[in-house]
DNA sequence: ACAACAGATGTAACGGATTACATTTAAGCT
DNA sequence: AGCTTAAATGTAATCCGTTACATCTGTTGT
């Protein structure tokens, strides 16, 4: 590989004047410019980069690290980071880390080492936490599930308010037996969105009946074993909230099996709105997600606080939306909505 | 941030003594050793694995061209290179293209400028091609979607006789009126599985009809949109062969709209076999494709070009199999299954 | 006791691009 | 012409870790 000095040979001038014509040509003669521009292109000169990131010790790269790419929600956040990336000269590192902590603290090695300025994470985790740390804080963003109290910037959606959303709506329907497939106990995500659930039922002046939970793990598997547990029941749910649409096209497949339609029989709520969602029958009820908008933000956060363009950490709450569709529906009037009596309510 | 400079003053040796106490500790007598750890424990240094990848000229790092990471099929094959990367100890460069040649084209340029040792192609395009190299071809694996003479090893599958096999699976139910929803017309791809498409038809003496042929872009919307064509067709097939499994989806929600129920009326095939397949209703009978399988082959075999472990360029062919689910059934008795007579066979 | 050698450690060059500072060249002005 | 100043270019240091080569210390064998 040819470098700068054999440019700067062929072009008879010296290796700083080559540097210039190609940074800030404005402080080269045209006369020179062109024959460096002539030696660059005869010698098929590439500048590398490698060294340019050595010296100047920013490597323009960003660890992104995600449960799993393999989620449809994930892909389209990353959808997201990568476009924002490619617009401000970033490149990404992929850290497919199975929710790993060893596997992440390994990433987040990368930005120890300079090999990436910054790191993004997608969970509930701080990575850096563990590493014995002389110094100060590495550049980090926190988005979709954050940390409690955040040592970064964070751009995430009211969860609460969008499980609380949904839950109203379902209660308007006249459901009152509302079961929840939610996401594991610790993850803050699910304590949001179980938190919100809960508010509205109390806003009703509905019980709260904890046996209505249901441990999930966001995969189409789970959603399905949990709805099976459900129907168990003597007195089974008329509604099922679950905390992913991954879950709730699960719920959908075994509802389908036992022979119930929804929404006739039971109603189906989704959360995220992934392309699927729209095409499930029924198609399904969900909060929709600005997926993209997260990675896309998240970014250029990051990005800002790199360039010391940001000075305190902001808190970016991004919109949810309640998406009606075909899955959700009034309580059967040939049932009892509840074996807990309505009340307070139209 | 440390140096190995400042590591050498507080354990009061060479900086030579600290590289090789870290390297090649058996190069370094034990109580030396200890004062190194413990310099290097006391300064909290890590080394800059940028100068190291400077110095050595390898980046460590491997671009991945990836048409979209938001279709499903994808994301499972990044898991796999996520998988085998992280193994071998390389990071993944995210390069997210749309299939929009100048953005590959752009990304290649991070293995021309020494930002990244290799690339990974998914589609049939190869990016080194229009950029000027004086010098020999960069290192590169082709796979998923295949160049027809690539200049660099390859790891497909036999899409033609995968093709092959799910037309002779609706043709052994009775289908003669089968359409397909393919993708791009000059995918070579497209070009394949219509190829085996059409070696089925042939071997079962069924007349090829172009027209049966619609082009969608692989994703639920498109396939919703052909099938609506296809359905206004004066003679609709009895079976709908779809070249992934998010068009076979988006077929099913149209046939159902139309009032069609799948398989009675309409029988509807897929490929990739993605987790939603086996939860659309009814469960899609599909192609399963080693989707990881690719991701980490693709990978091993990156690196051991990049390693001069391979001499020779190798295609490698990965199996497929025919998953038969609910979605494809035999024709109906009560209506011909085609306006072609059918002929010679059972 | 001394040569020969192994083991341990140090010195300094190296990789490629950038840039502070030094120097040369050219232009402008009286 | 001679002086001032700006523009253009060159020289060399720098980023940090690795490693070839040099040097020094200590041990073994005779």
């Amino acid at each position: 590989m040819s470098n700068i000095r054999e440019v700067a040979r062929l072009a008879e001038v010296s290796v700083a004047t080559v540097s210039r014509a190609l940074q800030q040509p404005e402080l080269v003669s045209v006369k020179t410019r062109n024959k460096v521009l002539a030696a660059v292109k005869q010698a098929g000169y590439q500048p590398n980069l490698l060294a340019v990131k050595f010296r100047s010790g920013k490597s323009h790269n960003l660890v992104v690290l995600v449960p799993t790419v393999a989620n449809v929600f994930f892909a389209r956040v990353i959808s997201g980071m990568q476009e924002a990336a490619q617009q401000r000269r970033y490149s990404l590192l992929l850290g497919n880390t199975m929710a790993d902590d060893n596997a992440e603290i390994a990433y987040a090695r990368l930005v120890q080492t300079s090999q990436a300025d910054g790191l993004i994470q997608l969970r509930a985790f701080d990575p850096f936490a563990t590493l014995d740390m002389t110094t100060e804080r590495l550049p980090m963003v926190n988005a979709c599930e954050v940390l409690d109290k955040a040592p970064c910037p964070v751009v995430t959606l009211d969860n609460r308010a969008a499980a609380m959303a949904m839950t109203e709506h379902l209660l308007s329907l006249g459901h009152r037996n509302i079961a929840m497939i939610k996401g594991p106990a610790r993850s803050p995500l699910t304590r949001d969105r179980v938190a919100g659930y809960r508010d509205a039922l109390d806003a009703a002046g509905v019980a709260f009946d904890e046996t209505l939970l249901c441990p999930g793990n966001f995969t189409l598997q789970s959603g399905h074993q949990a709805t099976a547990q459900l129907l168990q029941r003597k007195q089974r749910p008329t509604a099922i909230f679950c905390e992913n649409d991954e879950m709730a096209i699960g719920a959908l497949q075994c509802l389908k099996q036992h022979g119930l339609k929804v929404p006739e029989d039971i109603s189906v709520a989704g959360f995220d709105d992934i392309s699927f969602a729209a095409f499930s029958d029924p198609p399904l009820t969900t909060i929709a997600q600005p997926a993209e908008e997260f990675g896309r933000t998240a970014v250029n956060l990051l990005i800002d606080v790199l360039e010391q363009k940001l000075t305190l950490l902001p808190k970016v709450i991004l919109p949810f939306e309640l998406v009606l569709r075909g899955s959700t529906g009034p309580v059967k009037m040939s049932e009892p909505a509840s074996d807990t009596p309505a009340v307070h309510l139209t």
